[in-house]
DNA sequence: ACTTTATGTCGTAAACATGCGTCATAACAT
DNA sequence: ATGTTATGACGCATGTTTACGACATAAAGT
């Protein structure tokens, strides 16, 4: 993503393959499908879940928080990690927008090419 | 995405995450974004229109045609590229499924962390 | 036959991602 | 104070992506 040449295309398409490139691992698909079904924030169960070592996990959580996908609180010894919501609600739009862009006029047919 | 540890998540997961991938460079989505524009099927117009080489570009090209989300036929000199509608509807409905799923309970504020 | 034009393939350097072991820190209990 | 537990930060080995120039191919005109 910080590759020379990204500066060239629009803020838009940045941000679109930024939250993409969040989305383009499994074990962070897995994280937020994770937090998604436990409506209590939980932290290192997380690791526990997943088939990666704890430091995996861990980076890949600090990924999605840097993007505010997620967000993390520290509650004594354990960190409670939970969804943003709103942010994610914003990246559905924003991908709805796209797609629905791209699937406008039926340039191709589902098996002949054009 | 070929990393070791990808075999351990689900079918959905890994599917999710390589479209993501493929959506994971503002050039893919700049290209998508142009096929969509114009509804004739244009072939190295393409290049010309990114800040990128051709050679390059053709890389990009490559990437999204391995995933079948653009289609590529030989007319005598040129190639020529389209999106494939259909995939891509498909698709949609995926990532709409998956950011349904996150959003369904809301775990976070906007502001707050847990 | 020869040149031009449009494309893709190959090789390659640099940047980046993945995955993990080891260490440092900080809270809590004993 | 000391030990234990939950975490993140650091460093490293390995694999992948990005970006491009130089070559190969193949249609089409001259």
């Amino acid at each position: 993503m910080t590759y020379a040449k990204t500066a060239a295309f629009t803020e838009e398409q940045q941000q679109l393959a930024r939250v993409a490139k969040a989305l383009a691992h499994p074990a962070r698909v897995a994280i937020i499908q994770f937090l998604a079904s436990k409506q209590t924030c939980i932290s290192g169960d997380i690791a526990a879940e997943l088939p990666l070592s704890r430091t995996t996990v861990s980076q890949h959580l600090q990924e999605l928080k840097a993007l505010d996908l997620i967000r993390g609180e520290i509650d004594g010894l354990t960190v409670c990690y939970c969804l943003n919501t709103e942010l994610l609600k914003q990246v559905h739009q924003q991908f709805t927008g796209f797609f629905l862009e791209a699937t406008a006029n039926p340039a191709c047919g589902p098996a002949d090419a054009c």
